[in-house]
DNA sequence: ATGCACCTTGTAGTAACTACAAGGTCAAGC
DNA sequence: GCTTGACCTTGTAGTTACTACAAGGTGCAT
């Protein structure tokens, strides 16, 4: 596949791709003989990831590491286990604070519902999220 | 309280403080005699949603219409509800994410746990994901 | 042979900060 | 009273993660 069609497969850009094998977060593809990128489901696989995890909120850099995790064989297991440990905190925390969102969302929803306006109080739920 | 402080409790360099005075997303607050600024809980609460909101992905546009809900008292019921609406979505999509996330490092801890690597999925597991 | 998708390098713009400089104010401690 | 540190201002420039566009070239289908 070119490199238009995982473009418009992924929704990531024709130029946002080769800004990531720049990067080198995204491995340079073997090329066609006309010197085309050519790209396999793989490259699908990890574009797709590489997107979800920017939609997250997370860095290039905690990207790579995950990436890492995930090409990485020769990595010992206590490594593996501290990285591990160390996303999934922050995984937690994230999913803890969009579930406070997402039931203040669902209120307000509810409330609309039986046409009473009713105070928002997104601001005040992701106060006792515990710091990340 | 000073800027200093609210940065100090909210993790939030006094600069950014200023700069989202500046783009509108803070309210600039009242000014002690010496011009200073000076902040009350409102602005803390206000300050640490947006640095959460941020954390989770939300760009600035989208901080904003979720504080708009919040702040604005006149607006339509409809329009509450369509825009309620609109971010849930985005929401629950996040969860969804960050729960395959979740799962899957927790399953690699497990493995190290038993001293086998195992293989990382943690590419595959974001691929079923409704697109964003 | 025309047009489109791709190739390259390079520059510049955007969003959301982050940093630092220059020059000034204020208040607490010695 | 004077120094020190935290704040004030405006302004510029750097960073990250893109995004856009330009200039010039190649491959290939109609």
């Amino acid at each position: 596949m070119r490199i238009g069609q995982l473009a418009r497969i992924t929704g990531v850009k024709s130029e946002t791709i080769r800004f990531y094998e720049r990067e080198g977060i995204l491995a340079a593809p073997p090329r066609t003989k006309a010197n085309y990128r050519d790209y396999g489901p793989a490259e699908e696989a990890r574009l797709h990831f590489i997107r979800r995890a920017r939609d997250l909120g997370f860095s290039m850099a905690r990207i790579r590491e995950l990436l890492d995790l995930s090409d990485d064989a020769v990595r010992s297991c206590a490594g593996i286990d501290a990285l591990a440990r160390s996303h999934l905190g922050e995984v937690e925390r994230k999913i803890a604070s969009l579930k406070a969102l997402r039931t203040e969302l669902g209120r307000m929803i509810a409330a609309c519902e039986q046409d009473t306006v009713g105070d928002c109080r997104i601001i005040d739920v992701l106060a006792d999220i515990t710091e990340p």
